[in-house]
DNA sequence: ATGCCTGTCCGTGACAGA
């Protein structure tokens, strides 16, 4: 089973991107950031007649997040412990495996938190709390979890081309860092770095500056995973093509296999 | 030091129909 996210910023702007994806990787399971629409604007049938089930979590303007599934799926929206979080941000699905069993998988757009000093920053810290209580609670279902998504979280040195110009901002900070290292604490596994440990595993680029151009990347989209999951990772691939595209994203789709 | 680029929303203007 292929697993996989993928940060579009505006799936209507993204929508042909997208089903070229789809098209050439087949995932099974593609969780999706940054809708930046309402759910009655997602194009639905677009991705329906390519084979997939759909479940939205949308938001006007902002966030959003959905998950793209080949097999069948039971979704629930919002992420716990605080019921005055109208953000969209958090979408959990349980996944049918074909030779039974099941896979649960949440597609995630972590807040970004800058400035630092703000409740901005605040508003992430805590939402990080409320992710790691929750993640708490699943882990404790003992069964296959992957938690997929944009987490806007460096988690060290070799995910950053420029660590220097990173320094103090809210996807580096050592508070952000250090709730991360909570996080795989619990006893969750970054999926990528299981692969491989080299640094210069970049997911996302800047628009500005040519930061694609000069490969001035960072790593901030992540796949955890319950070891359950772990136990049957496969491999795993940060598709940097989509980045060359035109009119692409900021973030490209990072996907992980397993043999289940 | 700041903007760099992109996207959405909103307001405005163009336009069609009354």
């Amino acid at each position: 089973m292929l697993i996989a996210t993928w940060n579009v910023n505006s799936v209507k702007q993204r929508l042909p991107h997208l089903e070229r994806f789809l098209e050439e990787t087949r995932p099974d399971v593609l969780c999706l950031q940054e809708l930046k629409c309402v759910d009655d604007a997602f194009p639905r049938a677009e991705i329906e007649a390519r084979g997939y089930n759909v479940a939205v979590h949308g938001q006007k303007a902002f966030n959003g997040v959905a998950i793209l599934s080949r097999l069948p799926m039971e979704a629930k929206a919002g992420l716990p412990g605080d019921d005055d979080d109208g953000q969209s941000r958090y979408l959990e699905a349980v996944i049918s495996r074909p030779g039974g069993g099941a896979v649960r998988v949440a597609s995630i757009y972590l807040p970004n938190g800058n400035p630092t000093g703000t409740d901005k920053f605040a508003y992430k810290l805590g939402w990080m709390e409320r992710l790691a209580r929750h993640a708490a609670g699943l882990l404790r279902l003992e069964e296959p979890l992957v938690l997929a998504g944009d987490y806007n979280v460096i988690p060290d040195e070799r995910d950053v081309s420029d660590p220097a110009a990173w320094v103090g901002d809210a996807l580096f900070r050592p508070e952000t860092r250090a709730s991360f290292r909570r996080l795989l604490g619990l006893g969750l596994t970054d999926a990528v770095r299981a692969c491989d440990d080299s640094a210069g595993l970049y997911t996302f680029w800047d628009y500005q500056a040519g930061a694609w151009q000069r490969n001035k990347g960072i790593r901030i989209d992540h796949l955890l995973l319950s070891p359950q999951a772990a136990d049957r990772l496969v491999g795993t691939e940060i598709h940097r093509r989509t980045r060359a595209w035109d009119k692409p994203s900021d973030h490209v789709p990072v996907s992980a296999s397993f043999d289940f």
